[in-house]
DNA sequence: GGCCTGCGTCAAGCTCGTGTCAAGCCGCGT
DNA sequence: ACGCGGCTTGACACGAGCTTGACGCAGGCC
């Protein structure tokens, strides 16, 4: 799983040396960054792109800015941050009330509008998160933020190997997750191979939480192919 | 969405005529407005009045506005505009990757303000995760505002890195934190591999706060992985 | 029945992570 | 200059976790 996702914009803006100025000036491979140039496309784009943060112009040649972030604030609630020559005191209540997220006159500085655009996302993942995933199952529970496993309510603990075969076949529940798949993505490529220390392990495994494996709870073994994880 | 609560505000000025510009033009009622004139006064105003906004001075006498965001972040996620004279780049940049919501320079207008203010409240209500400046489990309290920790009632006294760690598996309750975190957070990017030095700090910490570590009763170590902080 | 294959268990050995102690370094205040 | 507190670094012992090999067992095939 990759840490630093880029972050994925999109800029509603006519003028094409700003959009030109703010291409140039992003850093390279950490950016998504996808332009348009009238408000019809912006929203179409906005739509079909998801993206973190929207830069949208208050000028533009179709229709007035404000109404392009009521449009969008109708049916999502990514940041918006409004770029714009216009710096009037009215302008700026009228956006920041209308639903917009910042406000950067022109001309700005582009580390500013980066450290802004950062701020944005950072409060639009922060509302994502909210919840965490737990997997349940009969009488196995398992929190992957706090890397516990519970059997019928009591804690059962997992050496790090244990844990992450355990947790990788609870991504699978219900399918067969193959050795080599499983030896590939806890030993890493090379050690496709060495199922005779799998099989060590998934014993370690059930011994904690599936004492009788010729009556298996949650872990069954699918001969010749790989585990399975079973749903209640 | 209207906020039938009053909003409610700290600011953190030590500029008097600052403060009785804002206050002077506060829409009455619909705020609730605390002032503080310095770094120390304006943590506590913080945690006790768990206020909907922070504005924050830069320049303050006793301490750098950046070190107070800084401490503040460690243990609330309320929205902080800064509101300062410097108006440089790295200026804004650097306070908001420090955490910051907002950055307006004065000489602002008011009513720019109230609108940026509004969109902070928006943002933080969204999450409404009002965290406990008050830690408490078994027999632990940490208390972020004043960083002080109590161990069955007595106070222990804690060195800047231990408090640190702590305040850091406190965030975390019950999860467990790698130690490439705890190292980048505590240590910074650059540091994730000195899990010797982070060891020894964990004894330390323990000696003072949990004497046996084989039979813990707050700080568990996870092998291989690195340390959980338990709830009742 | 004998053989092979795949699986599970157990024990032993080894590696590596961990906790602790002590020494040394640095920054700071007296 | 000196002492002190805090942080880092090194040495070392201990234990947890991982690997490896031996063995028993079940099922399929000749």
């Amino acid at each position: 799983m990759p840490v630093t996702e880029p972050i994925r914009i999109v800029i509603i803006e006519d003028e094409a040396s700003i959009r030109r100025f703010l291409r140039a000036g992003l850093p390279t491979g950490e950016v998504d960054w996808h332009e348009a140039e009238n408000a019809a496309e912006g929203v179409r784009l906005v739509a079909q792109k998801n993206p973190h943060v929207v830069l949208l112009d208050l000028g533009l040649p179709d229709r007035d800015g404000l109404e392009v972030l009521r449009e969008l604030r109708e049916w999502t609630d990514v940041p918006v941050i409004i770029l714009t020559a216009r710096g009037q005191e009215r302008d700026k209540v009228a956006a920041l009330d209308g639903g917009a997220d910042d406000y950067v006159t022109k001309p700005f500085s582009l580390g500013e509008l980066m450290a802004r655009v950062r701020v944005a996302v950072r409060h639009g993942s922060r509302m994502e998160s909210i919840v965490d995933p737990i997997f349940r199952s009969d009488g196995l529970t398992i929190d992957f933020s706090a890397r516990q496993v519970w059997v019928d309510g009591s804690e059962v603990r997992l050496t790090p190997t244990e844990y992450r075969l355990l947790a990788l076949l609870a991504q699978h529940a219900g399918k067969v997750v193959t050795h080599r798949q499983l030896l590939k993505e806890v030993w890493g490529p090379g050690f496709e191979d060495s199922t005779h220390t799998l099989r060590v392990h998934m014993g370690s495994i059930r011994q904690k939480v599936d004492p009788d494996p010729t009556r298996p709870r949650f872990i069954r073994t699918e001969t010749g192919v790989g585990y399975r994880l079973m749903v209640g």
